[in-house]
DNA sequence: CGTGCCAGGTGCCTT
DNA sequence: AAGGCACTTGGCACG
């Protein structure tokens, strides 16, 4: 059930909004307004036509015309309110944790409209970082020729490294798997892994390629890089390939 | 000027949107639909209530009615088309580079509008990392007394040091400057940065707070914390200080 | 609550 | 175009 006001009143609209708050539905609401926003950091955005989206769950996000990211923004969990003074419509949202206060003045409404969206769909993703770990674990000679894997997902003091294991010549391994380029910053988190540790351990970086820099450091370090053929890897799984998926659905 | 369909047939949304396309304006559409991306990863969502957003630029938005995030969506410049067919309005978003495709497939359509969004304002961002390092360095009172800064930004082998100095004592200096909560990693870097020197540097991380493990840690080094006083430094900004901020406009 | 880490991260700036 | 890096990153999982 829709309900939707064409050019309202500022009254109207935030009489329209509190009712909806009082509700959770959803509100879309489009005008001429400005941004203030203050908490982490801060800033200011002058009057102009935007869309000002609150969600049930406290949510605010405000779109300008062009762009995949809102403007300004409030996560959930907030504390809305609305009013009209001094002939503006005042919307208003407190974040507890951390502080952050986000205030829209509107002098314009165009349009606004409410709903309760009911939408209980899985959303199912693709394959992820974990899929590639099972299937690398199943088949470690797409790491290196020989290499046994004892664990994986193994926690350590200073985070989780992804294998561990044993390799041809029977030295102790840590594997670190990226799925995309890895950075300088795989490299810290591998060297992070093998320096707590008291004995030796060789160090392995397995991803579809590595930047110049990570690579450098990496070898500066006496790790090994491994490159990850995502093409091989992706016939293993039981999710359909890039291709396939195309012709079916597209 | 606003334009928009209450309960339209999915012609009538569909020819709406593709009047809206040629004009490049920006289009909010509430129904029942379902969506499949493809490409650099991939999704299905099956049919639920939801907002898609269609911008001038060529992004596109699928909002559920919970979360900050879009669970779907497509960068600007993407070629988007829209038609009706067995039954269903199809809205389609190419991606050229990388490859991504994204299909929204309409059962009913709620409520469409599209506007152009008259938008010229410019968008003030507060202070960034970079603001405070230069009102630092131009102000290495605010770190400790007496302290003179000697280089920024100097690059180490091991990274880059905000700030070398000299204290009031003559001690060679370090200071990492952390724009918000210092943690254990921040501690750590300065610690890195000081352990590559062969001579002896003195540590001073500044933050405007820190983690009760990171100050442990950091006292156990040996090294100091120094409390930035943000609003004193805002001060010297053109930005007012967030209680002013706060007063003025909240 | 802090720490670690992934994300279809996005956006900005540099080579 | 590719690489590096900051971001009001958001989000999740775990101690």
């Amino acid at each position: 059930m829709i309900q939707s006001l064409l050019y309202p009143s500022l009254e109207e609209a935030s009489d329209f909004i509190n009712s909806a708050l009082r509700v959770k539905n959803l509100v879309v609401c489009c005008g001429l307004f400005s941004v203030e926003y203050v908490g982490r950091s801060s800033s200011t955005l002058g009057a102009g036509e935007r869309i000002l989206i609150i969600k049930g769950d406290g949510s605010v996000l405000v779109h300008r015309s062009k762009g995949y990211e809102p403007v300004n923004w409030q996560p959930s969990g907030c504390i809305i309110r609305c009013r009209v003074e001094d002939g503006k419509m005042i919307l208003f949202s407190e974040r507890r944790r951390p502080k952050e206060f986000l205030k829209a003045v509107f002098d314009k409404v165009y349009i606004i409209f409410s709903t309760s969206l009911v939408d209980e769909a899985k959303f199912l993703m693709g394959p992820s970082e974990e899929t590639f770990y099972s299937i690398l674990f199943q088949h470690p000679e797409f790491i290196e020729k020989g290499l046994r894997l004892t664990s994986r997902q193994k926690p350590l003091s200073t985070g989780v490294v992804d294998f561990t294991g044993i390799d041809e010549g029977g030295n102790y391994v840590f594997v670190e798997v990226k799925r995309r380029t890895a950075g300088v910053d795989a490299v810290k988190q591998l060297d992070r892994y093998i320096k707590s540790q008291p004995t030796r351990f060789r160090g392995i970086l397995c991803a579809p390629s590595i930047t110049k820099q990570a690579l450098s450091l990496l070898e500066k370090k006496g790790y090994s890089f491994r490159k990850l053929d995502l093409n091989r890897i992706s016939k293993l799984l039981t999710i359909e390939p890039f291709e396939e998926t195309l012709d079916k659905h597209f």
